[in-house]
Order: C-alpha cells, then sequence, then structure tokens
DNA sequence: AGAGATTACGCAAACGATTGCGGTCACTAT
DNA sequence: ATAGTGACCGCAATCGTTTGCGTAATCTCT
C-alpha cells in the first residue's frame, strides 16, 4: 500500500494541509522551517509519491492531453508524436495518443477524449474534417486545440500551426521545371493516396497545378486503389503501371504526396529499368530517413515538425492557462528542398 | 462545467448511489424499471459522463498502462506500440508511451510510473536491464509487469513473451549457409549496433556465432562508432569500410541485427557496385515494409509482433486480475524467413 | 502593557464517484 | 393483527488531495 498524505502527517505530527503546503511550497501560509524540515524528511524516507488521482480530482485536471494523429505507419507522423511528446513532458504533461485512422476507436474517442480526461488536444487531422467530427455530438468543444499541420477551414477561429502544404507542391513544380523535368512527355504528375476511392487533391497538389497551369504544363493527379500494402505498396503499383505506358504518355516528373509513395514508386520504376532522372524525375515529401539510404537518394522537402510541435505545445500551454490569443492565430511554417539523386 | 452524478440524482430525485447503480448495472441492490429509465433518460440527455478521475480514486486503479519501448524511431517498435495499445484499448485500458532511449525521462519515468500513475506495465527493454534500473529505487516492485521481447536473466519468476533471438541468429546462419554464402572470403559477419562502444553481443549474435562455429566458419562481430544518423547511417558507414576492404577480407554473407541497419548496409554496397548476393549475401531482422521496397527486396526475418503483444496483454490483464500465474511463465515466439533478393 | 501585525498552523469543506449497510415500504402468510 | 419477506432506495463513509478561512501564539511598536 502507497503511503499518503495522512500518513506524513500524522508521523510528523502536523496537519494533512501543513505538510500538503510544505510540499508544493504554495498556498499563502508560511510554514517554519523546523517543521518543513520535519515533513520533508519523513516524506523522503517514507518514499511519499502523491496520488495523482487524488490530486487531478482535486485540482480538476488531468496533466493530459490528446495527440491525435492519423496513424502510426509513417514516420512523418511518428516524428510529430516523438517531438510533441517531448516537448509535453518538459511541461510535465502526458501525452495520450489516439490514432485516428489505422484502428477503430469508434467509442473509445468518446471514452478517452472527454474533458475530464484530458486538458487539451493537438489535432492533426486532414483539413477537411474537423475535430467535431471525431468528438461526435458529445464532444466538448470547450477542450483547448490546437491544430497541427494545416488550417482547417471549418475552423478559422482556432489556433494552429501549419505547415505551408501548397508551397510545398510550388516548390516541387519550380524544382521540376527548372530541372527540365517538367515539358517532358506527358508532363508532370501527382501522386496521391486515395480518399473515398478518389486521388486527394489536397493544397500540395493545387500548388503544383497552379503551378503548372501557370508555365503550361501538363499536369495529372493520379492514385490508385490498392492500398492493402500500404503506401510503398500504393507507390509501387502506381510505378508498374507507368512502366505499363509508353515513352511519351509517361510522365516527366512526379512529385509524390509523401515519401513512402516515392519510395514505393521509385523502387517500381528502377526494377523495370528507368532511368531516373533522366526518363523520369521523382520527388518526394517529408524527407524521411529512408529516402536518403535508397540506391539513388530520393529529392524530397523537409519540413520543420520540431519547430511545428515546439509552437504548438507552447500555444496551448497559453490556451489552457487562458493567455490572451497568441497574434497571429494561425502559424504556417515553409518546407526546404532536399536535393538528392532522383531529380 | 461538466455535469456530475449529484446533478442527475438530483434531477431525477433519486440519490446519488442509485444513480450510479443504475449507470453501471452494478452494485447488489435492486432497482426498479421506472427508476431506470428516468435515471438513463436523464443522463442521456444531459451527456453525463463520468469523470474518471473520481472514479480512479475511488476504485484505486488508473485505467492506465505504461508501455515502455525503448525509442519510437524504429519501426519495429512503433509495430509493438500499435498492437499493444489495441489490445489494451479493447480492454478499456489506456496507453502511456515511456520510450527510454530516446529522451532523458529522468524523473519524469519516477513521476509517470508509481503505482498510482499505471495499472501495469509492458516492458521492452535490452535484456540486460531489468526494469528495476529504470525504476530507480524509488520504484515500486509491485506493479504487474510483463516483459516484451526477451527473457530477462534477472527476472526469471516473472512473466514474459519474448522473440526466440537466438533462433534468429541460427536461422540467419543455416540460410546464409545453404545458400552458399557463408563459406566465402572472410565468412560470416553480423552487424550489430554498439553499445558503450562496442557491438551488442546479443542473443542473435551468439546463435549466429554458435552455429558458425559448429560448422567451422569463420565469423565477426563488427559495429562501428557513427551512430549520428541513426541505424541506418551506421549501417551505411560499415558499409563503406566493407567497400574499402580486399575482395578476399570481405564477408560472403552478412547478418544485420535489424533491417535498418541492413538497408544503410545494403544502401552503400549497391552504390559502391558490389554484386549482391553474388559476392556478398545480407540479411536482416524484422521484416520491415521499408525492405521490401529496395531495388533488391531484402532477405529478413519476420517476427510475429501481433501475436507477442496480444499474448503479453492478456498476461499482463490476468496478472492485474490476481488470476493464477499462466504456465508456462514464460512463452517463446519463433521468427520465420522472409526471402528476398539479397541472398 | 496593550493594540496591531505577523507567523504558523489546524479545521473542514470541497472534488465526483462507489458501496456497505440500514431503513422504508407493500405484500403475504400465519 | 403481527411478523416475515422481498423489493427499492438513501445515508454517509471513503478514496487522497488542495485550499479558504479561522485562530492561537509570537513579535513589534509606542
Amino acid at each position: 500500500m502507497q503511503v499518503s498524505l495522512e500518513d506524513i502527517a500524522r508521523g510528523a505530527g502536523v496537519a494533512r494541509s501543513t505538510a500538503s503546503r510544505v510540499l508544493n511550497g504554495s498556498g499563502g501560509a508560511t510554514i517554519s522551517q523546523a517543521t518543513q524540515e520535519r515533513v520533508r524528511r519523513l516524506a523522503q524516507e517514507l518514499g511519499y509519491r502523491p496520488n495523482r488521482m487524488a490530486q487531478r480530482l482535486r485540482k480538476r485536471q488531468a496533466d493530459t492531453i490528446g495527440l491525435i494523429v492519423p496513424h502510426l505507419r509513417n514516420p512523418f507522423f511518428v516524428e510529430v508524436v516523438v517531438w510533441c511528446q517531448r516537448f509535453l513532458s518538459e511541461r510535465g504533461l502526458n501525452t495520450v495518443l489516439y490514432p485516428t485512422m489505422l484502428e477503430d476507436w469508434g467509442g473509445a474517442t468518446e471514452y478517452h477524449l472527454s474533458r475530464w480526461a484530458v486538458d487539451g488536444i493537438l489535432y492533426y487531422g486532414s483539413p477537411t474534417d474537423s475535430i467535431q467530427k471525431l468528438l461526435g455530438e458529445s464532444g466538448d468543444a470547450s477542450i483547448p486545440t490546437v491544430y497541427l499541420g494545416h488550417l482547417h477551414e471549418s475552423e478559422p477561429e482556432a489556433l494552429a500551426v501549419a505547415l505551408a502544404v501548397e508551397e510545398l507542391g510550388r516548390l516541387a513544380g519550380v524544382h521540376l521545371y527548372e530541372r527540365g523535368h517538367a515539358r517532358r512527355n506527358a508532363g508532370v504528375w501527382c501522386l496521391s493516396p486515395p480518399r473515398d476511392g478518389v486521388a486527394i487533391r489536397d493544397a500540395r497538389a493545387c500548388g503544383l497545378e497552379r503551378f503548372c497551369q501557370e508555365r503550361e504544363i501538363p499536369f495529372s493527379l493520379v492514385t490508385g486503389n490498392d492500398i492493402s500494402d500500404g503506401l510503398r505498396g500504393l507507390g509501387f503499383s502506381l510505378g508498374l503501371q507507368i512502366l505499363a505506358l509508353p515513352a511519351q504518355a509517361r510522365p516527366g516528373g512526379i512529385f509524390c504526396h509523401n515519401d513512402l509513395l516515392a519510395v514505393g514508386c521509385l523502387c517500381a520504376l528502377r526494377r523495370g529499368g528507368v532511368n531516373i532522372p533522366e526518363e523520369i524525375a521523382l520527388i518526394g515529401c517529408d524527407a524521411l530517413p529512408e529516402g536518403r539510404f535508397q540506391e539513388l537518394s530520393l529529392t524530397t522537402l523537409r519540413q520543420p515538425i520540431s519547430t511545428m510541435c515546439q509552437q504548438a505545445v507552447e500555444r496551448l500551454f497559453g490556451l489552457m492557462q487562458s493567455e490572451p490569443l497568441p497574434q497571429p492565430r494561425q502559424i504556417i511554417l515553409t518546407p526546404e528542398l532536399v536535393q538528392g539523386h532522383t531529380t
């Protein structure tokens, strides 16, 4: 059985309140050195450790934030988790993870994400669905929330630390164009994962498409439907499809929604004997370590994950302390191109 | 503000106790249908959700287990986390993650892992250090714990769901031998990460070494010291070192402690123009998806992660319910070879 | 020396739930 | 009519902390 504050108090001959005040250094009242010493020593000897549940009940806070990410099978999100958890733990906050896509959380979400279970939420979701959809009607809208990754049009007032997703597409376009991969054959393709059967036309796809339109470069947004083998598998099967095309129907440059797709696609193309980047150039997104250790290192776009997480945690913390809302409400962090050998 | 049991009770004109008993269906006493209906409807309307902190305080349990893994930069451990979390959430248990290697948890461990913060622990650590070292002197030895991944000689009595680590080495050896990669040049090498500056001589290295001794195959255990770039980076630099050797000093077959090392090494060797598997064969460990999508798909060893996690969670659950200890105390799950193109 | 300030501490009420025990009914059996 | 029996429900303690307020004791100053 654990030792409680009561035990300390009794042992030191003081009231629980006094012991509590000594141990937390809080509570207005002043306590004599002698008493402090006595209490502290006893606590030390008995190996006292406060009951978190009782503290949380009394202080009406959970010391916990919910971190919502799509899943953990993409190292990008793992990185997000690692950094968020690190910054949160520095502030003494627990992290509870909620992968939304991989598992069927159903009622579990409701169970875990009530106002009483978490003090705040960091939400990395698709820009089209807001957190409300996740929490359901029972969701408590008053939980302090900071959005990660992108701005949510449905929550224009919310705090967000986003990545310049559209800029990703533009940067990729510029790079492919300058390197001369854009005007070849069927122009530029953007490979995206499917969503409800069609390619995700997110900001990065749009950014690239816009760039292509400006330069009058042929552009296609493509996806596949076989996701049974993960994103790499999808990329691989798309690569195979490209291999099946005659040369002039193939893209000159490919921008992949993320590095996993890119790796899969690269794998198929290389095995198919395609000259990269001479025939087809490839650029990924997220700068995963995995891309660097391909036989042909992947050109990709690095996003400032740690900065994003740090800022988000900082903002969430402010929100939880009801500090005045920071200006601007939304931060947008810019990516950086990492030159590899696939462009 | 959240609605409490008190509110329900008052609204329905019953005592808190009655409301509680209705909502949990527990507590011996019988409640009339009419009352039940009234309470339930009110709870529904008001969107009542119990305060977990209060419940946990009262029931003296945290509904939470601590999942301890070295870090999350290796997808293998991510997989462990994903599966454990899944099986735990099926049983209504929260998961809190403690990466031991990546971050300096220091006092945080002590803070989070007390008897009062978690009901149980799943521990995936190196076989040489026990959980006691992690928890420190303040650690509460009475927390139900199940060891994951390997047996801990320091805890022969403990429950464990282990992988047949030594068998990994043996299987790799047999495979390299049968494929004719073992007797070439400098024989078989085992690439391991360093620990305190020297290669980890764990069970898989020993398993391979023993096999080599039996067949009188030259064997070396090698590592490097540059881990600034992760395991892939280490593998890569070791690959470069191999490239610098004259052919007859090179290994005929390499067994890598894990797929990340293997991928890095493979990358260096291929870029260096080595014929794989003709000149050097390579076998990894863990069957990460990443290995399959190399230009030359990696031969590797698959371990039954989901089974391991499921069994571990099941056993931990039993332990927490103080069920009689299962026999045998330790389960050992065997790996399976996945043939790729690097052997 | 007595008023006022300060120091040092204890009392008891929260926080929101669970649960052992006891009490009130209505109804039946004697 | 009285005791016995269920069915139904409320009282109040309990989990371990925090904290507002009250009150002695001590000190300071004139």
